[in-house]
RNA sequence: UCCUCAGUAGCUCAAUGGUAGAGCAUCCGGCUGUUAACCGGAGGGUUGUAGGUUCGAGUCCUACCUGAGGAGCCA
């Protein structure tokens, strides 16, 4: 939302402006974190509204379930104009963004139409274990009826079962002969399953015809054959209960109409309900999860390193500090520097940028390992590839020189995209055909052919030798520039490249020196569209070495001291390199901004919700 | 941080220095096993903020704020 706007909704609610959600008109002030129904765990049966809904009861606001729910929003903000509306007919919207995408031929054989399903709607469309729905049952969150929709239009359901299904409406279609089309979206697969409410149900008039984009349902009925084209299977409906409305339709910001995504940023609270952040975000997830599964079955152990570190460490960018000084009183040396020996921790402390360090200290021992979280950049970068919170794949190897770290590195992001492609099919269509052409071509011509590999030398050679006219001119000793990547791996190769064998005086420290003594084994891989996506070493083992290239960096060593004893104790040859999952993620989908695929961005000056 | 561009209705955008417009969304009416539904109507604006130039500023000038793209830094 333009600030003007949001300036106008915040005089209005009688507020001071703000670069926040809370003035988004018609959206609950509550944010995570603080006390809403957004945070309550309560069950949907403690938190259900009644059954019957007169439109008495509607028009008081249901008090009932709004203390229940503990925030006023929980329950419908029913105005004037809403109960004006339920005496009224209803309106007809389909738009663009939410319309279906996925369809089976009805011509399809049951068997095959399963396995198309379950290739089409993801892992969620394969049949829940039996321990799953031991467990679910135990926990009573779900009865054998409840269903996901993945499940319902991948197979799992027989035509003809009673199923119950929960979610929210993305859109609905009317029909005067007494019918109407909910297209009902819960996340669990891309496409949306399509609900038939006949005119009889007791509460059609009033509440099913005023059923809008946003509120929330559970639908119990019949899963049948669809009569219509676009979709498979539907819900004949026999009951519909609305758990959630939408208290001002007029402004919710989710309307069904195509948004860009610089005003979808704004609303980062309501865009997950969006066809494209709900696909980023099944995505993510099979992303991060396939990261887990590669390393577990290749004998890799997860370490868990720490977010807050002591060091500044290895020069990667500006950190956040981490205090609990009192900013107004700041305890001061004899100098008159701010004094952190009263600080929390005793010293100075600051959020990581990178879990590198650490984990080397555990590879050092169990050879073979990896961490995997957030990790944060205090750098004033206002670019579509740079966050400021951001989540990082860091394996670390013993007994590992650079080809073998170079083949981790391949081998990591080839079972990454095949998984993608295998498991969020749904999802990568959908991005395929709205956000990028190729993203699916080109993910699998990665998966199917050998990474190009190539020293700094050959690619400034390569550069030097180009037709192309750079803005920078290329020499060795200095680095690439980003349009030298962009030519790399846009046109010299059109694939992903490997960079290895960078000039010392542009890499860090930690760095193996080679054997000119003027390179180090670095290597970085270069993607198309993202550039940098991986950047690691062969790390230096020797400690004579070490102690030169920290004197060499002009990095006092002091600090350093219990990284150099994993050189003093039982030193080997070890690698590793760092995987950013944004960019992975931004590559994968398409999405040219990083900061639409991370739920909640952090960048310069931003940091809402 | 630097360079460039842009801020007008809920959203996406028009508007020679001379009365503020469209499409979509929302609401209402009509029509239909619909599926980007369709047809008709209605409501909706301190043109980002503050100054300045002018008889007159959405439009020109200055500063600031916000956003985007690119660069640097990097993942």
């Amino acid at each position: 939302m333009r600030s003007h706007v949001r300036r106008r909704q915040a005089e209005r609610d009688g507020c001071r402006p703000r670069r926040s959600c809370d003035a988004v008109p018609g959206v609950p002030s509550g944010q995570p974190g603080q006390s809403g129904s957004n945070q309550l765990t309560v069950s949907r049966s403690e938190c259900s509204p009644p059954r019957s809904r007169s439109p008495q009861r509607r028009a008081s606001g249901r008090p009932g379930l709004a203390r229940k729910c503990g925030g006023s929003h929980a329950g419908p903000q029913v105005s004037a104009r809403n109960r004006r509306r339920s005496q009224q007919g209803p309106s007809k919207v389909m738009p663009r963004d939410v319309r279906p995408r996925c369809s089976l031929s009805r011509a399809d054989g049951p068997a095959r139409r399963v396995a198309l399903s379950q290739r089409r709607y993801g892992p969620g469309a394969r049949r829940r274990s039996p321990a799953v729905n031991e467990v679910a049952r135990s926990c009573k969150l779900v009865s054998m009826a409840k269903r996901e929709i993945a499940e319902l239009l991948g197979g799992a359901v027989g035509v003809g079962t009673e199923v119950a299904v929960r979610g929210w409406v993305r859109t609905r279609r009317d029909s005067k002969a007494g019918l109407s089309f909910l297209q009902i979206n819960d996340g669990s697969c891309f496409a949306s399953l399509q609900v038939v409410a006949d005119g009889t149900l007791p509460n059609y008039v009033q509440e099913v015809q005023h059923l809008g984009s946003g509120c929330a349902v559970t639908v119990r009925g019949e899963l049948v054959e669809s009569l219509g084209r676009g979709q498979s299977v539907e819900i004949r409906a026999t009951e519909i209960a609305v758990e959630g409305w939408v208290d001002d339709p007029d402004t919710y910001p989710i309307s069904p109409k195509r948004h860009s995504f610089e005003f979808l940023r704004e609303v980062a609270h309501l865009r997950p309900r969006t066809n494209t952040f709900g696909a980023v975000a099944r995505v993510r997830n099979c992303l991060a999860q396939a990261v887990h599964r590669f390393f577990d079955d290749s004998g890799y152990l997860w370490i868990h390193t720490p977010i807050i570190t002591a060091s500044d460490t290895e020069g990667a960018g500006e950190l956040f500090r981490v205090s609990t000084l009192d900013l107004a009183r700041l305890p001061r040396d004899a100098d008159g520097a701010p004094d952190f020996s009263d600080d929390f921790f005793g010293r100075e402390a600051f959020l990581t940028v990178s879990g590198q360090l650490n984990v080397e200290a555990y590879c050092l021992a169990l050879s073979k390992v990896y961490t995997f979280g957030p990790t944060f950049r205090a750098e004033n970068s206002n670019t579509s590839r740079h966050l400021a919170e951001f989540w990082m794949i860091e394996p670390e190897t013993a007994f590992a020189d650079l080809s073998d770290n170079a083949d981790l590195a391949e081998a990591l992001l080839k079972h990454l995209f095949r998984t993608v492609l295998e498991e969020r099919a749904d999802d990568m269509e959908f991005f395929a055909q709205r956000i990028h052409p190729e993203a699916i071509r080109r993910l699998q011509a990665v998966v199917d052919q050998p990474f190009e590999r190539m020293t700094y030398a050959e690619a400034v050679r390569a550069l030097q030798n180009a037709k192309t006219k750079f803005a920078f001119e290329v020499s060795w000793g200095s680095d690439l520039q980003s349009e030298h990547e962009r030519y790399l791996t846009e046109e010299y190769v059109r694939r992903p490249v490997v960079v290895t064998n960078y000039p010392k005086g542009i890499k860090p420290f930690y760095m193996r020196l080679d054997d000119g003594g003027e390179t180090v084994a670095a290597m970085d891989v270069l993607a198309p569209g993202i550039g940098e996506i991986v950047g690691g070493s062969q790390r230096e083992e020797r400690l004579d070495v070490l102690d030169i290239r920290l004197a060499e960096c002009g990095i006092d060593p002091e600090p350093y001291g219990w990284y150099r004893d994993l050189r003093r104790y039982g030193t080997v040859p070890h690698a590793g390199f760092g995987l950013g999952l944004e960019r992975t993620i931004s590559y994968v989908t398409g999405m040219a901004n990083v900061r639409d695929v991370i739920p909640f961005p952090r960048t310069p000056g931003s940091a809402d919700f």
